[in-house]
DNA sequence: ACTTATCGTTCTATAAATGGGACAATGAGA
DNA sequence: TCTCATTGTCCCATTTATAGAACGATAAGT
């Protein structure tokens, strides 16, 4: 059963007859004669009466025409419903991203891409852990990553470089006094990201090129930025953090930056998708969001911030 | 836009893959791949997001999906109208004959073929006028005809050969007393169905071959036979008639055949219809029944009635 | 009774879709 | 960690459908 028979079938009703459906459609008559006659094999049924002049539908060609038509309207509405979703900018977007760039990071774009593009839904599901995007339904994930991410399927777009740097307390720093080497560091206690094994380290990188690794004593882990925020606010040591997750507490001078010149770590925000064919309107006016914004949200500020 | 295309995505979504479709459909999964694929190129739209070991349906997907599917279920209605109709005897046959072929042919036929198939509907259009058979969305014609019918594309079966004889009352042959030669009826008032020229003629033959042209006096022309009947059995003149028609009358005594051994006429009477192709088992299953019947109706009993 | 235009069908070189195997990727189970 | 089975895609010889002209048939116009 070719449901194309069915359509020509139609055309051939609703135009009155053969030629005047293949000018209709734009297509040779012998056409149609080759696929309604397939059609009528197919049903072993003569859905047309045809003289060399007129063509006349048979009462079961009536029928058949009835439902048939009614499919077709269906098929329209189907394909009708998929081009306005491509042709205007609507729909649903899932993101995925962790806790911290949430609530970082995207807390400002989000919101203001929502704003710009009232028909769109976005889903957004931060989670620590890489998720599968294509067995989660997910069209697009945001993630940090230090080296670059291991091959797969999905597309990868870089979207910005982001520093890390070491946070702590104006009165912790006081009491260390304006130090110049991560040696000194050594053994403080740390607020981490994640979950650390047992002896865990700060990876030091100077403007110049110079590495250093500091070992250090880990006083509190945690998945959640703020937590440790508010942990380094409070004295209880040294946390590495992303710049621009720090950047309001540093202005408001709840926290300062220890050892200036050093980062903890430069990682790239890149953008993971599954694929690049067929994307939608609102899906890609989502992307140009991210990609226009979160350069001056995260790296942007964060130099701002080292500055 | 192949409707084809859209079966087989929706196939995919329902097995939950290509592989699993691929042996539910029994094709090649290389042709879904391609299908969907090209149908995701018309839409320009991604429906299903893939790796190399599962599938997901984007939410795009999913709409097209939930009318598609919708589609396909009035195309499998579709199809099971027509099916059902070419598996039952049910349907409707349109017939076209004659008045006279309706009154004393089928009169006797039709309703026994109703009764045996209750779920077959007949649409009989009398008319002395061959219609168009196409034009008029007729199936079925049965017509009288003396030599064989023009070629058309229509197809023509044989049904029966009936008798016309020259029919009387009882009265008007006393009169005539025992006439054995047709020369004798020349002039008398003719009873003729139709409408005659000026001149009017019985064309008789006699068994053995010889013809004779007898020349009479139109007194009463009419498309009617029943009314012809009335006025022969009234004395007005004489009638060629077909034999089956005459028959009760006969039988009653009402009328009397004139010149019994010369027939005013042997016309066939066939059944034509537009074509053989596709034919609904209630069509063929009343084509079965005036095969069956119309002989005995027709020249069977009219031989009775010659006899 | 002509001609002319148009109808649906048929024919055949050409273009397009197909099938089946090869392939890389990826989970499951050992 | 290492098979091994299975996934979806790609490739290309083969099959299939197609386009366009020719055809016979049939109304309409003259």
């Amino acid at each position: 059963m070719d449901l194309n028979d069915a359509f020509y079938f139609v055309q051939v009703v609703e135009k009155g007859g053969f030629s005047a459906a293949a000018r209709s459609l734009n297509i040779p008559k012998s056409r149609l004669s080759r696929r309604v006659r397939q059609l009528e094999d197919d049903l072993s049924v003569r859905l047309l009466q045809r003289t060399s002049r007129i063509v006349t539908t048979t009462e079961i060609g009536k029928e058949y025409y009835r439902h048939a038509r009614d499919a077709l309207t269906r098929f329209e509405i189907a394909e009708t419903a998929v081009r306005r979703k491509t042709n205007t900018i609507e729909g649903t977007v899932t993101l995925s991203c962790s806790v911290g760039m949430a609530q970082f990071g995207l807390d400002q774009i989000l919101p203001r891409f929502l704003q710009d593009n009232p028909g769109v839904t976005v889903v957004q599901r931060t989670s620590n852990q890489m998720e599968d995007l294509i067995k989660g339904g997910i069209d697009v994930a945001i993630r940090g990553h230090m080296d670059s991410l291991p091959d797969s399927s999905l597309i990868q777009m870089r979207l910005a470089q982001v520093e890390w740097h070491l946070f702590c307390s104006p009165e912790y720093l006081g009491a260390l006094d304006e130090i110049d080497d991560p040696v000194a560091l050594t053994d403080h206690p740390a607020l981490v990201l994640g979950r650390p094994g047992a002896s865990h380290q700060w990876l030091l990188r100077r403007d110049e090129g110079q590495t250093a690794s500091v070992p250090c004593r880990v006083r509190f882990a945690s998945d959640d930025m703020s937590t440790l925020k508010n942990a380094a606010a409070l004295s209880l040591g040294i946390a590495a953090l992303p710049a621009y997750v720090c950047r309001p507490e540093v202005e408001a001078g709840s926290l300062v930056r220890v050892l200036p010149g050093w980062t903890a770590g430069r990682p790239q925000i890149s953008l993971l998708m599954p694929s690049r064919r067929g994307l939608l309107p609102a899906f890609e006016a989502f992307l140009d969001c991210l990609k226009q914004e979160m350069p001056a949200v995260l790296a942007g500020d964060a130099e701002a911030v080292s500055g």
